[in-house]
DNA sequence: GAGAGCGTGTGACATTTATCACATTCCTTG
DNA sequence: CAAGGAATGTGATAAATGTCACACGCTCTC
């Protein structure tokens, strides 16, 4: 069956997404174990680290569902009982801080696992998730997921650095919050979703002035008049919840000056 | 060789050390997999997860080395060479934005890596990092460090393990300081001097009053302020860089209302 | 022991940012 | 379409925090 046609995971240099033959489809030679992606072209993808077992062995034990906008997919101090990814959508990451108003941490976007880190900690889930938009998921079986990372040091190594890049983009992000100032904050926030989350100079943020200055902790006021006066300085257009930057050397100047 | 005494990484639960046969005697049965720890008291030192050959191995490919108080350890922006294991003292990890004042971003304990998630990333290292007193690191082969991890996906877990618990300890640390306000900063950092870096009600910050300030993100006149009210407060003792903490309740009812 | 240099604490003031109040717009629902 | 409620923008004000200035005390050196 040399380079059949089969379900496998793909590694998207920053991720693996888990998807159907359609989406995803791979060739694999007969060990299972050099592949070709014909959609992905990033270059990590030409060796998958999963052989055809494994591969078929969590395939038999994965779930794949779909969630509302709106919708709680994960409760923090829950235990964890499946690992979560992200097929579609984006995702919000929160706290509710004694039972007060939620504390929104990030959003996260597809090809991401949810609470990861939590995962081999304490494996209770340390945050909340909420769907922002209509999206898919996979649920796959711990001890699957777990006894492929102990066998398979290379599918660990994959997933560690999956880790490692996230723990590294929060410690960035939170590290501006932590020292700017108002300014600096809103331009980090714009740059955030323009090049993370969105990946586009225009996009509509799915939140709310109250919940977008929440995220990056002012008061719904200060991100207001930040915001108008960015506009009227020219670096973006603004409309309603429809954001395009227009200027983001100018953004990425004001985040260097806190 | 039942049960030989040898060099081996013992799993302090949070982290490895590696030390020599003096500090953490193992004793390890004859396929060298199984150990016992005769100093360390975690439970889950009680199973090492590398065989005799890969300790023989690591400690082939190890070397040892001292650094003065003030030593710089690391650059940032060089590639990285080796593993760098933190055996004894503290380390400051910091960046330089822009060669004007350097930013301190956190303290680093023993029992650590210095920049593991850089390792994952794209191999340069993302902070620098010098020594705050006198301290002993190891230095191991990258390459032999990487082949373990890749062939060994229990130890590969384990460092998923390190690294995912830094990474939450670094979101909830950066969390307290982006959305509190100046008092439920120096409260977190007094707090997270005396749990986390001494494990003492009492200790000497390694800072003068300007570091501690930029450490927090605040002012050094306000640092002093809000320092010498918990003092006039009696939440703690203050002689210099000495500081007792006496009403550690109270400190926690600050950070938490912010 | 005198002086320089650094780290530190504190008051006065300036600036930033949050809070409050309210008008306007937008969206939903009947 | 009308009405109500939620979301938003903006001015006035208060509170928090940074900045500036300066004095004190400690250490080091000559």
């Amino acid at each position: 069956m040399s380079h059949a046609l089969i379900k496998i995971i793909c590694n998207f240099a920053r991720n693996y997404h888990w998807d159907s033959m359609k989406k995803t489809s791979l060739f694999a030679d007969s060990e299972g174990k050099r592949v070709t992606c014909r959609d992905c072209k990033e270059k990590s993808c030409a060796a998958a680290v999963l052989n055809l077992n494994e591969i078929n062995l969590i395939n038999d034990n994965r779930t794949e569902t779909t969630f509302r906008k709106g919708d709680i997919i994960l409760h923090e101090g829950t235990m964890i009982s499946h690992i979560i990814y992200l097929k579609s959508g984006l995702v919000k990451e929160y706290i509710k801080s004694g039972s007060e108003k939620e504390q929104i941490l990030q959003i996260v976007k597809k090809y991401s696992y949810l609470g990861l880190p939590s995962l081999f900690g304490d494996r209770v889930n340390n945050y909340s998730y909420a769907a922002l938009e209509d999206i898919k998921v996979c649920y796959i079986d711990l001890n699957v997921f777990n006894s492929l990372i102990k066998k398979n040091g290379n599918f660990a190594y994959e997933i560690l650095v999956s880790v490692s890049r996230d723990s590294l983009n929060n410690f960035h992000r939170f590290m501006s919050q932590a020292k700017k100032k108002t300014y600096g904050r809103v331009a980090d926030a714009l740059l955030y979703f323009s090049r993370i989350i969105y990946e586009s100079q225009e996009f509509e943020i799915p939140f709310t002035r109250q919940e977008f200055a929440e995220l990056i902790g002012i008061a719904r006021e200060s991100s207001a008049r930040v915001l108008a006066k960015f506009k009227e300085e020219g670096i973006l257009d603004l409309d309603g919840r429809k954001i395009r930057i227009i200027k983001p050397e100018l953004l990425r100047q004001i985040s260097k000056n806190g």
